[in-house]
DNA sequence: CGCCTAGAGTCTACAACGTAGAGCTTTTGC
DNA sequence: GCAAAAGCTCTACGTTGTAGACTCTAGGCG
């Protein structure tokens, strides 16, 4: 197999054809197909034949572009998370951290479909090979994590339990998300009040509180904790950070 | 539908029939049999299908005891969640919170292939409409915290930083697991060597640290973290703590 | 003792899925 | 202008989840 770099040695034009309906796939068009169908419709809807209808092409074109439906997932998964610019500016590696949280954050509310892949499908590939847009996001912080100061190897443990709460806290923020936040208060009493009071007295006491849930402040707590914790404890020399 | 509790009102003796070969099914029996499939070969093998054929049964009598196969993934995920004690003995708050995150570790690594549908099957069902076991946890840590002198509020932040931080460890513990340890090493670096060395020199020069990983080490470390930044930032009267 | 009604279990059938393989058509390189 | 390659389509097969009708078994009641 091939590595999926589109390959430079020939000038490759894309040279759109003269029938107007159809212009050549491509691996990005197919790849932004699949994301636009998961983002509106779900995972499920997420078929090669439905994914195949929408380009207006036969299904079995699609293996041009991946080499089989996991694949596929891989690649819309690789997809948004190359939407996560990481710009090594901000001398500041408690700033900077914070911001990626925030924005990874809100690439997850963008495209919550596509969130069990991203928490999911890694478990299903060794780390070595994984596809490189997945890597990137990790060998930037470790980056980050070292320029600032850190040793290599404190890097990647901070870098571990900083990802590690990171997707912890989109995953609870998507649970309280879900569909509609108007119907959502009133589907969350409906629910809870199904609860036996007997057995469950405190989580219905705060249905209120679950209701209006603001994810952006928890965590960016959550990140404040993290971080105090993390430039505490590690045997660094405590020049760069502003205490 | 019916609530899956178990109808007390008639004497129901199971009454084996004459027949050895097939005694009667059950909701229990049936999801324990799934439970041991996707613990033995993974999620894609629980089919209707093999469920059927390893019950010995026609595929269709499952469905007397699981509306539908995504019905059926919720209950092997609820019963996976039940082997969870929370025994609320412990008066340390502290300690009965790193119990708990250390037994759902080793709970995620006897059940690793379950473990996507514990962080994902959620976010697919409103809070309210979650089947009771997976709620329970909820409402104990909940308990826990309460009585240990917390504002029910503040327990339901901590809750979720806690949990958010565990899925998130568990996550990534598994992702360093993945099959066999032996096999591990030899893949990683020869993943590693893949990526190309200019983009990747961070990751390249981890490889070593990153074969040998101690998740409960790491797990406890991010745990201790967590537990002194929400003891200290929060509006508690610190009697309860040792210091 | 025998019927009779549930419910448990089975059989058959169908639409939709992923994908192999052969064939057709357009584009590309010389 | 032509051969080769690449892009695309068609047909076909095995497997999946599940609806609906059927059969069988267990137990209550005369």
């Amino acid at each position: 197999m091939s590595p999926e770099a589109n390959p430079a040695p020939p000038a490759a034009a894309p040279a759109p054809p003269a029938v107007p309906g159809k212009k050549r796939l491509s691996r990005e068009i197919v790849l932004c197909a699949a994301l636009a169908l998961v983002d509106a419709e779900g995972l499920d809807a997420l078929t090669m034949r439905r994914l195949g209808q929408e380009l207006g092409r036969d299904p079995m074109g699609l293996y041009r572009y991946a080499e089989n439906r996991a694949a596929l997932l891989d690649g819309v998964s690789e997809l948004v998370l190359n939407e996560l610019a990481i710009i090594p500016d901000d001398p500041d590696w408690q700033a900077q951290l914070r911001r990626i949280a925030h924005d990874l954050r809100h690439l997850a509310l963008r495209h919550p479909n596509v969130v069990p892949l991203l928490v999911t499908r890694p478990l299903s590939t060794p780390l070595g090979l994984r596809p490189l847009g997945t890597l990137r996001p990790l060998e930037q912080i470790l980056s980050l994590l070292i320029d600032a100061g850190f040793g290599p190897e404190d890097a990647l443990h901070i870098y571990r339990a900083y990802y590690g709460y990171l997707y912890g806290h989109i995953l609870n923020e998507l649970q309280e998300f879900i569909v509609d936040p108007d119907e959502n208060e009133a589907l969350l009493r409906l629910g809870l009040h199904r609860l036996p009071p007997k057995e469950f007295p405190r989580l219905r006491a705060l249905a209120p509180v679950l209701a209006d849930y603001d994810g952006m402040a928890e965590l960016d707590e959550g990140i404040t904790i993290l971080l105090s914790g993390l430039a505490a404890r590690l045997p660094h020399p405590g020049a760069q950070t502003k205490p």
